[in-house]
Order: C-alpha cells, then structure tokens, then sequence
DNA sequence: GGTCTCCCTTGAACATGTTCAACAAGGGTC
DNA sequence: GACCCTTGTTGAACATGTTCAAGGGAGACC
C-alpha cells in the first residue's frame, strides 16, 4: 500500500557539463532565467522566454536543468556562498556571541533582500518535502552543513559559556533558527520587511539569554531533555 | 519599485453558490477531486480527470474554484473541523494541561495520517505565503482563529499555572508550536510517522515545564521578553 | 581523409492548467 | 406567454512546462 510519495519524478535528469562549451551554455541559461526571475518574477518568466534570451533552444535549457524548479537551485546555492561571504567580517570583528549571532543572521537577509519578491516562490519549492530543493532533503546536505559550519564559526569564535552537552547542538539549533527567521521573512509584508530586521534584534538577545541560563542548576533537566529529543528525532 | 509579489492572480475569482443545484454541484466536484487527490496523488490527478469523474465540464470546476490549488482548500476546512471534533472527548476528560496538549495534538496528527502521501503538495502550496491557503494569509483567518481557539481551550480547561501576561498569548504559541508539528510531520519519512509522534511526546513535557518555569522571578524577563516581542511582530 | 563516438543542440509535438464566449435553465415581472 | 436577469454549464482555444527523435560538431583513432 505504500505509495510512492507525489511528484518525485525528476523528469529527464539534468546532464552535468563535461566540455568547456556545455559548461558555459549552462552558466548562461542560468545567469539568463536568475535576471528574468528578478525582473519579472517566476511565475511570469516562461522557459521559452529563457530560451530566447539566452539564444537556445527550449529543449536544451532541460538538457541542463531537470524542470523550472531546477533553475532556482542556482540562487539557493549561490546564496549560500554569498552568505558565508558577507558574514565573515562581522565574524572576523566580534566576539561576542550574540553581536555575532545577529551579524550572521543580519548576513543573511541582507543577501536574500534583492529576491525577496521572488522568494516566495522558492520557499514554497524548499518546503516541498520530496522536492531536492527542501533544506532538510539529503541532496541539499551539503550546503546545510556549510549553513550550519557558520552557525558553528559564530559559537566557537565566541567567548560565550555553554552548556558542554549543548555545545555540540547549538550550532544546528541556530540554523534551525535561522531557518525560522527565513520562514518569517518570506512571509513580512512590511516595508523593506522591518519587522524581519526587528525579530533578529528582538530574538537574539533572547536566545543569547537562554543559553546562558542552560548552564544553571535548575535548567539542566530542561536542557538536556531538549538535546535528548533533538538526538532522537534527527533523521 | 515595488513589484507587485509573483503570481497573485487568483484567475477568475470562484463564485459561492447562490442556489441548491449550485452547491451540489460543488460538493460534487470536491468530493471527486479529494478521492482522486487520496487514489492517485495530487500531481496525477488532472483537472479533466476530476471534471469527468464528476460528470461536468471542466470549466465547471473553474466556475466553483478558482485553480487546482483551490481545490485543496477543501481538505484544509474538512481537517480544522475533524481536529476540533476528535479533540473533544480528550478536552473532556483530562484537566492536566500536558495531557490535554498531548492529546490534542496527537488529535491533529490521527486526523490528517490518512492524507500523508499528498499532504507534502498541500503543504508546499500552504507554505506559500501569497498563497490564500497560506495558514498565515488573510484568507485563513478564520479557520486559524478557529484552530487557536482549540489550544485556548487546552489552557483555559487546564489546571496550569501560568503567569498571567503570557496566558493571553499562549493559545496562538501553542498553535505555532502545532505548526511546527505539522511540519516536521511533512516531513516525516520514517514508518507511520513514528518519529512525529515521540515528538510530541518529548515536546509536550518540555513546553510544560517551561510555561510552569515561565512564572519564576529569574525567567521573569525572558518571559516578559517574549511576549513583547510577539506582539511587535504580530502582523 | 574517413569514420566513429560522445556531447550537445534543436524545435515540433505533447500534456495539462486555465480562460472565455456562448449557451441553457430557472424564476421573477409584466 | 414574453421578457429579462441571475446562476450555472459547456468545451474548444490558449499558455506554458516538458519530452523526444533527429541532427550537428569536435575530437579520437585508423
């Protein structure tokens, strides 16, 4: 009875570049469709639209791309790295454990704020559970554990005093955080998503004030509860 | 320069049934479409396949909802009500607050178990956030009034003690915190969802030490803390 | 040079969500 | 009954993501 779970079905599968030319084709298409998405959006650009742009014929922007959806994988990696980019002369700067949290996560927004209008359409594509997009899928575990490697970066540059037993896990918890700060994002309708920039600032020193609670007495059950559920529910 | 954000455009608007044949003939088509939804996926189930299941045209369909994605709404509706149904006998006989969290959510999960396969799709469209099934759209309003209305009833049932200036806030807390069930539920791969249930239970006892602990002088601010900054970022 | 192979490219054909102009059905008003 | 107006219904036409059989070109090997 166990039916297979929706669209899966990666259609043809996209081909990696082996030649010079192959890999400069696919840098164009997805240069092109990444400016037509920000210009237009990606509901309105159509891959026959990317096609002409780019001077190919539709057939070989799926030579390279598997779908559409395939194309949004270039802006989420290329976030990524742009991230891990911006964040390190803040990192490079504090020592503080949450100046440094709020600088990584202010990084963070700064480098998706340009896509924020198209946002929406990729996050809906991440949360699809089967979609390789998803950030918890297993084709997208490389560049969650480069995501949470900067979580890691701001813990162990800090001079913040953690619980032993959470230190190994905060890092992914700050991801996760992370994350939430993203899904709220995607969501704020304010101007130039304010309300974004202030849950940072208002969450931050929350968060920076739980950690060092986790180190007291009374806290420990509750501290290692947590890590024990996390433990267990990781999949 | 700000764009208007991606596809909007709910098409032609779906018209409410004014008269009896209207209404049958809406309940027709969605009955047919969440069977279809349930044999086959969402993905595989075509709109020409759901009008001639039903015996209309297809424009038919489009007369009663706006787009395919419409179409889930339904099951988004049936499921609020069915919680609300299945949690009542737990609200009725437990006092203690865990117990009632626990069962009420464990309620949510029974209830949408048998849609697991396509819940994936509806959630990736609910995850959309101009989306109008969006669980923190306009249009949801209501159904999600509806089901924080249910963790009020959690908490205001309960013998809890809870500091005063967070038990106003909880109820919409505990709903984020379904959400977050919910979610990671979506994601669930592992047999039955096994893993979203010992979820729930290890959250459950974690979320009531922490709302007992909420009152104590030292967590005091924490608290405070947070209650200020939902309220800044309420939307 | 001839030929073979592998990579890439093409665009027409296809599948499916969506629209729309036209029409039908029922009921109210005269 | 004649008329109109609202509601509901139709299916062909359209837009767009996707597939695929066919072809081209650059190098390898002889």
């Amino acid at each position: 009875m166990a039916r297979m779970s929706e669209p899966i079905a990666p259609t043809t599968a996209a081909a990696e570049p082996a030649t010079a030319r192959g890999e400069q084709t696919r840098q164009l298409i997805l240069d092109t469709a990444m400016r037509l998405f920000r210009e237009r959006g990606y509901a309105q650009t159509t891959m026959r639209a990317i096609a002409k742009d780019a001077g190919v014929a539709v057939g070989n922007a799926y030579y390279y791309f598997g779908s559409k959806e395939h194309l949004i994988q270039g802006f989420y990696l290329e976030s990524q790295v742009e991230h891990r980019t911006a964040a390190q002369p803040v990192l490079a700067r504090e020592t503080d454990f949450a100046a440094r949290l709020r600088g990584v996560l202010h990084c963070g927004v700064d480098v998706l704020t340009p896509y924020h209008s198209f946002a929406a359409t990729f996050f809906k594509t991440a949360a699809e559970p089967t979609s390789p997009l998803s950030p918890f899928s297993a084709e997208s575990s490389g560049p969650r554990e480069e995501s949470i490697g900067l979580f890691r970066q701001v813990l162990e540059g800090s001079t913040a005093k953690v619980d032993p037993e959470l230190r190994r896990d905060l890092p992914e918890l700050l991801w996760l955080a992370y994350m939430g700060v993203v899904l709220y994002w995607v969501h704020d309708r304010s101007p130039e998503q304010a309300k974004t920039r202030r849950l940072i600032d208002g969450a931050v020193p929350l968060i920076d004030r739980v950690v060092a609670l986790s180190r007291l007495r009374l806290l420990r059950p509750v501290t290692r509860e947590v890590i024990e559920l996390i433990n267990a529910l990781r999949q």
